[in-house]
DNA sequence: ATTGCACACGTTATAGCATAACGCAATTGA
DNA sequence: TCAATTGCGTTATGCTATAACGTGTGCAAT
């Protein structure tokens, strides 16, 4: 799947999350796009669920927030799984793909006729600078 | 980790999540328990909290709801990361552990210098039941 | 060209999830 | 006895997410 044109709001939304140096609960980014004219959560959520579909936004659903995918240009929906490691000292997020961890996980549902949709892995924790 | 006595409110709210087909969430387990004295939130939420502690019942993030753990009489801790399908037509909850799969994981994170202190694997989707 | 449809958008209101801050009572251990 | 800890109850509040309504625009089929 490729991703079509942004329109303007989801421009806005997404514009905001690139920048950002970690990830942002949807009614931050309200906060941030007031100048712009947003008034209400709506605007938001509903330019990250297309954001979401095209696959250049992730939700973090252990911390209810987003961050633009860490592949820019490319659709992360073709990497497999996403995991994610969650600072909760400082907010950092790094994202990485193991096929490995796919696979054991795609075993174990084939074997179970589970059909997935969306699976989550989040690591949260201290990255190497706030542990230290 | 052993678990000590429950206090009334940790067994109350205990026996709910037992006895449950599915994960609930907290105002769901607060309704069950208005019969027996719960007037407010905060009654069901420190009881959780004391549950996870002890290990005994879970968190699934994703869908802002808790489940008894599988283990009766064990200690989820010790087991190592715990992974979740969760079937999103009649809200069934398998848990299971694959050693791969933290092993992977444990590697990622050791090669990052991460320090995770709590590991979420979440798979949504449709059981066997459900997918038919 | 107009009708019908799909989609993005704006607004108001509401639902659902979680915690802050206060105070009280019981327990424990120095 | 005193202080510290823990559980509990209550009120209030804050954060997260969606329902339901209506508007406008672009576009394709008739």
């Amino acid at each position: 799947m490729t991703t079509p044109q942004l329109t303007k709001n989801q421009s806005l939304v997404f514009d905001v999350l690139e920048k950002a140096e970690g990830p942002l609960s949807a009614y931050t980014i309200l906060d941030k796009l007031r100048d712009h004219g947003f008034r209400a959560p709506l605007q938001v959520y509903r330019a990250l669920e297309k954001l979401l579909e095209y696959g250049v936004v992730h939700r973090l659903e252990s911390i209810n927030s987003f961050v633009a995918c860490a592949h820019p240009g490319d659709d992360c929906h073709s990497h497999g799984i996403v995991a994610f490691a969650i600072c909760e000292s400082c907010g950092q997020v790094m994202e990485f793909h193991d096929h490995e961890v796919d696979h054991r996980l795609m075993a174990w549902v084939r074997a179970q006729k589970f059909k997935p949709e969306k699976t989550t892995i989040e690591i949260r924790g201290l990255c190497e600078a706030c542990a230290a």
